[in-house]
DNA sequence: CTTGAACCTGTAGGAGCTACAGGAATTAGT
DNA sequence: ACTAATTCCTGTAGCTCCTACAGGTTCAAG
């Protein structure tokens, strides 16, 4: 089945409606403008910025893009805006690897923080007493400490 | 066995020896002292910083204390430095157990993205027909994408 | 005494927004 | 038709946690 060809009845959204439907802060919106990911709207006469179809779709994607944890640079890339070409597909393939790669080494450090934090938090009776093993393992250059590394 | 009190000998060193003790960058020590971690050591006649044993056990604590992912902020009161008294034990186990449910909360964001990206990477040829599964996902409102959320 | 390395201050940038301030335009209510 | 409330506009500054200059001073070695 071929892509149906989606006609764009005139909608005419002011930015705030826009925000609402697609649940970007306006600000964020006038910020995507900015640094061009969005495409600068038409005006009414009082300089008010009126929205179309088209930018709605691109609005959409940059947040599904941003959901899925694709940096504003990368979801350049994705929408084709970069050195004025598309993606191939394969080339898409790519940036979605090496970000899966990039999540899966977050959560790799992440668990390693979560593991000497609990049981860092495991040894601690939570007393007033002034003998805090957490606070011993930071002076300290405890074992958990240093089984910890920058992020 | 009461805490040891480690007598300083006056090491005076530069911001430079510092540094490469510690690991931590030369600006870095500065940027700390700027927001008032770290104490404004005293200085040498031409006005370099010249640190003392006291200093090193601050940076490293600091360090470590970031190497746990605790924020600068949190850092601050892990130190005692915040409203002008140390926290007590239990406090501390608080803030370590917010912060380690902080933790959990990302790694699990991380998997979910790491689910929707693995799964739309899976469905790609990466071939260089115009067709591309994960940019089909972004632009329409997909399921895949509707399964990650903003992080 | 002269290099060259290390240090100094102050400022700007980067990521990705968010939050104003101070003003103009639109809309709703009367 | 007039006013009041709301929305919109631009521009700038702030957030976190550094990093990277620029343009100058001081120190240590030869």
């Amino acid at each position: 089945m071929p892509r149906a060809v989606t006609r764009s009845r005139p909608t005419g959204l002011t930015i705030g409606k826009l925000s609402q439907e697609t649940g970007v802060n306006i600000e964020t919106i006038r910020y995507y403008e900015r640094i061009g990911l969005m495409p600068a709207p038409p005006r009414s006469q009082g300089r008010q910025r009126l929205y179309e179809d088209l930018h709605r779709r691109r609005l959409a994607f940059i947040r599904r893009s941003r959901a899925l944890g694709f940096s504003l640079n990368d979801t350049r890339d994705l929408l084709g805006l970069a050195r004025g070409h598309d993606l191939t597909c394969a080339e898409v393939k790519a940036l979605t690897e090496q970000h899966i790669a990039d999540i899966r080494g977050k959560i790799r450090d992440l668990r390693r923080l979560d593991r000497v934090l609990s049981e860092l938090a495991g040894q601690c009776r939570g007393s007033t007493v002034p003998d805090c093993p957490i606070l011993d393992a930071l002076g300290k250059g405890s074992e958990a400490a240093r089984n910890a590394r920058l992020p």
